[in-house]
DNA sequence: TTTAATTTTGACCAGTTGGTTAAACCAAAT
DNA sequence: ATTTGGTTTAACCAACTGGTCAAAATTAAA
């Protein structure tokens, strides 16, 4: 049988996947060498190359995945039927219980961000991510008058702040504030997610 | 005459600093060789590791440098005896000035705020931040029911991550929303001031 | 069992990495 | 004019960089 490119060794390919997702995160692109990755999979480097032929190309790969991870599909939230207060709870709980659980990844993206931009614009394009689906929103509440008149792309980026950036400075925050302890802030956070939902409904009242 | 260590041609020790500021800014600690800060200076390599014997004693000499940039006296505001929403108006707008002027430090920072945690930690000893300053004064302004009752570390975040958010993810957002005009995201950042003074203003008023 | 295709490896490449060293350079003091 | 001191440079180092290649090992098809 002849296999396609795309048949690769499953495992392989994902033990790869795990390990490059692993260390590009933690040291970014320009930070993370081949061997590296090879080593935490355990693997030959020349086999990276054979998976996948260049260093940028399995960054892509691994780059992409990270990002499906911090914009995610909040069109099910957007769409229901519930008040504008109620989803903008279920938005931020749901984004920064994700985001807690892949904590090395808002720093990992902003770093991106500044190296690359238009990678992750294309990465951001292909996706779907429609950033209207959510400006549409809050137009259409404003002129309803359950919000006052603001701009709603401050608005989304005030939400998107405050919940990404507790994130992104953690350990900062961490010992500044909690003297180290993981534990506390991982409570702190939780209770954040009240504190930004409130947070922002207070400010937008009409 | 016998020259101690310290008195370094000002004009080469300078120079590298530049250089280096503007290297290490815009790739990180890892994504940065010396080779690179050579050529920016306009300098033998050699001669970086004369005035700085190693690449991480170069690079916390800018280190230093830029955080003293992201975190600076904000004192004279919070001692004035201006009422609670004016502090909070003139801190947003002093903190976003001189982030929009300093556009790379603040994803520098996050960046290097998740590789070394320690370094940027011991450097914000050695400054001389007290983040209790900023807790007493918003305790205070609780307990004089000036404002709602909120755990002040929540506050203080909320505020610095509106304020650097929107810089840290600057090339994303401007691509995004601004179909990459850098002008209309600079518009967009003035008015910003305004609205987030206002945004914390309106969400904690008692 | 032979054949064919895929997977994995180690040796290797030219270029770069951070860092050292000794020699050259240069201004000022003797 | 020579010595002295800091300054700047080129040559060099071992280790590592991303990447290639041919040969070996494995697997599956015939």
């Amino acid at each position: 049988m002849v296999k396609t490119p795309e048949t690769h060794s499953q495992s392989t390919e994902n033990k790869i996947l795990e390990a490059a997702k692993k260390v590009f995160i933690l040291h970014g692109l320009e930070g993370t060498s081949m061997q590296q990755i090879a080593s935490e999979a355990g693997i030959n480097k020349s086999l990276l190359h054979y998976y996948f032929r260049t260093k940028e190309k399995l960054f892509d790969a691994v780059f992409t995945y990270a990002f499906h991870y911090i914009v995610p599909q909040m069109e099910g939230i957007l769409s229901s039927d519930s008040g504008i207060n109620d989803k903008i709870e279920r938005i931020v709980t749901e984004y920064m219980d994700m985001l807690s659980e892949n904590k090395f990844i808002p720093a990992f993206i902003l770093h991106e961000i500044n190296r690359n931009p238009d990678r992750l614009y294309n990465i951001m394009q292909k996706s779907g991510i429609k950033p209207e689906m959510f400006v549409n929103q809050f137009v259409n509440e404003i002129q309803q008058g359950n919000i006052r008149p603001i701009d709603p792309r401050q608005l989304i980026i005030n939400i998107l702040s405050m919940c990404i950036f507790p994130v992104a400075a953690r350990p900062l925050i961490q010992r500044i504030f909690f003297g180290n302890n993981e534990n506390a802030y991982r409570q702190f956070l939780e209770e954040r997610k009240k504190v930004v939902s409130e947070f922002i409904i207070q400010s937008i009242k009409p």
